[in-house]
RNA sequence: GGAGAGGUUCCCGAGUGGCCAAAGGGAGCAGACUGUAAAUCUGCCGGUUAUACCUUCGAAGGUUCGAAUCCUUCUCUCUCCA
């Protein structure tokens, strides 16, 4: 087996192959162009996103170059794959936007940047030839391969058959087979990979380029990484566990792998860091310290999508709060999500549940006010027992900030300007 | 185009004139137990200037002392027929 096909393996990404011989074959000769989509329906990628990513990786390393394609056509459409409802159409803008910064979260995992000893990396988007499709065109030259009655049996299209399944989306699959055969005509693209979900479409892509007589092509799809308590990967209480820092906090980023299930650890290293497997191993033992793998976990790809420094300061502010030395230096500090508040407005006092409500500790006064009643509302060292406490100058606490805490896990710090 | 079923609080799903901020389950939050794990048990789970008040049961009107529940129109979804 090919050493970066193996590598894949190994490490529990990969779910299925069109043909695992020939594709090792043809990366044994030499460096393959290989694709995958990403949908630009969002702002921000949420790790669940990232899996493919992480196996590109691997494959990057091994020489082999990789394309990106921002489905900028194809998500002004929907894709029926997996989904209950359809997606909401985007505007063309929306999708450049987003595009943007997607490129720079896929970024931290894939260097896009032209470095000798590793495979290229591009980005392209499906739009540059999508818009300007002509339809009977389409229906003439790519339409004619595809079989209804062969489309309707696989098991994307069954599902929706069950809730409904509009025209448009029905026609998803075309279009992505489409930009197969065009990434195989004009940058050699021979592979397609992706998630489970994809291997419909996958298949039908390479169909389609081997009736319009291109060479054989493959496909290679990753495991739909599930978590131990059956939770969908990259949710959390908080919603989905984006890379934006603006929309998911390092701390917390950090924080949600910290506490992982004992089960997914090991395999969440393998998918999630570039740690060698040997090193992987040492925590599969029996007996082993589920505890320093977790953090290494969380530090590892917290390091991998924010960087070294963020990294850092959330495991030091995760260590110091969790040690129950909550007033710890002041650098721990900073990686805690904070708000300020204003000296004056502090001086005159602010009730807590006005207080926890202002941070992501409360949605609301109400919310607040059933964490106190519940007793797990604190301010520094002590617990709230009584919704009408009123915070004031003399709560701060010897570095001049208010910590806050809701529960054992959930910290906020007031800086006081 | 015709016939029927239905849209309930984050999700599923009860409720068919007052006892409904709306059963039950799930999710979530908190407490206990722990290892910042899981499982389990307990409490909470629309909002507020909080033992009361305000806004919710697809939308808008109407009947009534009183509507998620009845009537009208609109809208969306699903099923069957064409």
């Amino acid at each position: 087996m090919n050493q970066a096909l193996q590598t894949l393996i190994d490490r529990g990404f990969v779910k299925a192959c069109t043909d695992f011989d020939e594709l090792s074959k043809l990366m044994d000769q030499g460096p393959v162009t290989l694709y995958v989509g990403v949908d630009p329906t969002g702002s921000s990628l949420h790790i669940g996103h990232m899996v493919p990513f992480f196996a590109m990786h691997h494959l990057q390393k091994a020489g082999h170059n990789l394309i990106a394609l921002v489905g900028g056509g194809t998500a002004m459409i929907g894709d029926p794959s997996g989904k209950s409802e359809m997606r909401r159409m985007l505007t063309y803008e929306q999708i450049v936007e987003n595009s943007a910064s997607i490129k720079d979260q896929i970024g931290t995992v894939i260097d896009f940047a032209d470095s000798k000893e590793m495979g290229k990396a591009i980005m392209l988007n499906n739009a540059d030839w999508l818009l300007e499709l002509n339809y009977i065109t389409f229906l003439r030259e790519i339409g004619r391969h595809f079989s209804v009655n062969r489309m309707l049996t696989f098991e994307s299209y069954k599902q929706r058959l069950e809730r409904g399944l509009s025209f448009v989306e029905f026609n998803y699959q075309l279009l992505q087979s489409y930009d197969f055969h065009i990434l195989h005509q004009s940058q050699g693209c021979r592979l397609q990979v992706g998630g489970d979900d994809q291997w419909g479409n996958i298949v039908s892509g390479i169909d389609l380029i081997r009736k319009l007589g291109g060479e054989q092509c493959f496909g290679l799809t990753f495991n739909l990484i599930t978590r131990a308590d059956g939770h969908k990967m990259g949710k959390s209480e908080k919603g989905a566990v984006f890379l934006d820092p603006n929309l998911y906090s390092p701390y917390d980023f950090y924080q949600y792998w910290r506490n992982v299930n004992d089960e997914d650890v090991v395999r969440f290293l393998k998918l999630f860091t570039f740690l060698p497997l040997d090193q992987i191993a040492r925590y599969e033992e029996k007996g082993a310290n589920i505890n320093e793998a977790k953090e290494l976990l969380a530090w590892e790809q917290t390091k991998i999508i924010h960087g070294v420094e963020e990294a850092d300061k959330a495991r030091s502010a995760a260590q110091a709060l969790f040690s129950g030395d909550a007033a710890a230096s002041s650098e721990s500090r900073e990686g805690m999500p904070s708000i300020t508040i204003e000296r004056s407005e502090l001086a005159g006092g602010i009730g807590v549940l006005d207080l926890f409500s202002r941070t992501d500790l409360a949605k609301t006064n109400s919310d607040a006010r059933r964490l106190v009643a519940g007793g797990g509302a604190w301010v520094g060292q002590q617990r709230i027992d009584d919704p009408k406490a009123v915070v004031d100058l003399s709560s701060l606490d010897e570095y001049g900030e208010i910590i806050l805490r809701a529960g054992k896990k959930r910290y906020f710090r007031i800086v006081v300007v």
